[in-house]
DNA sequence: TACAATGCTGTTAGCGCTACCGGTAGCGCT
DNA sequence: AGCGCTACCGGTAGCGCTAACAGCATTGTA
């Protein structure tokens, strides 16, 4: 790699200032037509291209951002990260990608190495930190926009998902279907989304004049092999049931795993809604009928709350909710 | 957030000059333990972070490296971003996530607004440039690695998959298994990495003596519904078919929904290879025997020869090709 | 005629940091 | 005393760019 033109040598090939260059760059302030061209042309002669790295010291905006996810390896978290790269190229901007690994150290390290860097704003993903670190760590950037966690007081703008409403409308398909007898593969216990749809799970029943069983939730950890057991405790302690609700589609399709053991048919002897919609959900047999997280709009919606926040206004605080949408296939009719 | 500190701010309250602040910010040269102490009690009282915008600018080192991928939601890049940003958190470097979204022209001006924020080295996947414009592009960037992709001539570093070893293996296990009449699923005839399956595939039956019958091989798309729709047609019109080879995963799950439609038994009446080892592929029923592309370490590897490339030499070139490996399960034992 | 408004261009002074060189003090040695 | 060496610290000159203002024609307007 040869060395690099700067701006002073367009400016002296072309016979002009410095600055009439930096107008033509920038496309901001006047320009005479011909002088535009002749700078233009010697810009692609040279190969010229501006440093952002110099630009951003003397206008203190980079031009970058960061995002701070727990796992892009997750796809839930590489479509957020999709939808939010898309919102901030067509912008202009670059964006840092930061994995946590789940790891609160790991994350405020991350949040400092973005910051020294001079990112223009943040979007912080599923933060693993406590209240008062994140409040800490935030007021550092210029702008910030929290995914998937809420943080009271000082206004700082997050993006949710509504998984309380997921719960029920889940649940209200199921017995709008005829249901009466539905159980909850609840996920762990400390999940927060789990409890939510959980929450979701209960007012869909209370509503159709149900009462919540307890006897018919059981909790899971969240993968296959969890859902597979979960399901052949809770199938054959209570035989009675004609449908599950999973705390998402791993753990469907461990039961659909189970149901195949225990000889139960699905949709026949057992309706299966999952939650998320992942790749898989509609691969299995029968396809699982699920809730699917707009993960891809999460992205974008919390890349534009933080380019609002950006050049807008400097405070403004905004939550936004997204909801979850139910997609009927053959695992629950 | 209030105006940033600066070295400035640190050195008068310290009552030191410049260089003596960044002396010690930076560990480089000798500062007595006393200053140097008292230094970095003002800068955590201060709460000084050093500007990596004006180092950059004096140093002419970024910190920072470009990750440009076809597309993150896509599992296989996604673990390639995670080794590869792993491997630069741990040396301090942050990274610039790009989706191309498969446009040449994307990834030009991703290249391009790389450059203009002056990243120190570019791990480029699977690119769709022609090789002069790629050889072009990349001649800007002080260090290049190439994902998936090799350029001949000048010396560009590249890490590949050895795609015709995994398809000569992944034969071998089910000739091996007795098997005589081993068909393939070969997906899109454009794939480079299909095409090298096809010649591990017609290797491994030479090998054994057997020969390569273009009637047992079957074009297809790279989906389940590619898969299932090419299973349908191969095994009714060849039953003498005892085994398939598939171009991925999504295809072999499609043959499994075939076979389940045509009544035939996987493995009893018919053995099944994938490729990649996606997650769905032991979770579906049998599980699927696959070859594993080691993902992970793509982007590990990619991203140690761009650091060695960085501070090491200047122009070393290598090209590395990581092997797959076979997994057995029980769609193929 | 005077005066302002407009279009175009240049000059100056940084942005926050480091490379590079140059200094001083203190030590041991001849 | 004189010398060199080391440990420590400071000054200056940029890195490549833009903000802010300052020209200077030329045109329009009273």
């Amino acid at each position: 790699m040869t060395d690099r033109m700067t701006m002073a040598d367009v400016a002296r090939e072309a016979g002009v200032s410095l600055m009439t260059v930096s107008r033509v760059v920038n496309e901001k302030g006047d320009v005479s037509l011909a002088t535009r061209q002749r700078v233009l042309a010697i810009i692609e002669r040279l190969g010229y291209r501006p440093s952002g790295i110099a630009r951003g010291l003397a206008t203190q905006r980079t031009g970058t951002l960061g995002l701070v996810v727990p796992d892009v390896a997750n796809t839930f978290f590489a479509n957020v990260a999709r939808g939010a790269e898309h919102g901030a190229f067509t912008q202009g901007y670059n964006v840092f990608l930061c994995n946590t690994n789940e790891d609160p150290q790991r994350e405020a390290d991350m949040l400092q190495s973005l910051e020294e860097k001079r990112v223009d704003g943040v979007v912080l993903c599923s933060s693993r930190l406590d209240d008062s670190e994140l409040r800490t760590l935030s007021s550092r950037h210029p702008a910030v926009v929290l995914v998937n966690r809420f943080l009271e007081g000082d206004g700082v703008c997050s993006v949710l998902i509504d998984d309380e409403s997921g719960g029920r409308v889940a649940t209200e398909h199921l017995l709008q279907a005829g249901h009466q007898a539905v159980g909850l593969l609840a996920g762990p216990p400390i999940s927060h989304s789990g409890r939510q749809r959980r929450e979701g799970y209960r007012a869909a029943l209370t509503k159709a004049g149900l009462s919540y069983n307890p006897d018919w939730v059981q909790y899971c950890s969240p993968m296959v092999e969890g859902g597979r057991q979960a399901a052949r405790e809770l199938l054959t302690a209570h035989p009675e049931l004609t449908a599950l609700f999973c705390h998402n589609d791993l753990v469907a399709v461990g039961v659909l795993q189970a149901c195949a053991e225990l000889g139960r048919h699905v949709p026949g002897d057992l309706a299966v809604v999952g939650y998320d919609d992942i790749p898989l959900a509609d691969l299995v047999t029968p396809p699982l009928t699920t809730c699917r997280v707009p993960r891809y709009e999460l992205g974008e919606w919390a890349m534009k709350l933080l380019l609002d926040q950006i050049d807008n206004s400097p405070g403004r605080c905004d939550q936004v909710v997204l909801q979850s949408e139910l997609i009927v296939r053959a695992s629950a009719p």
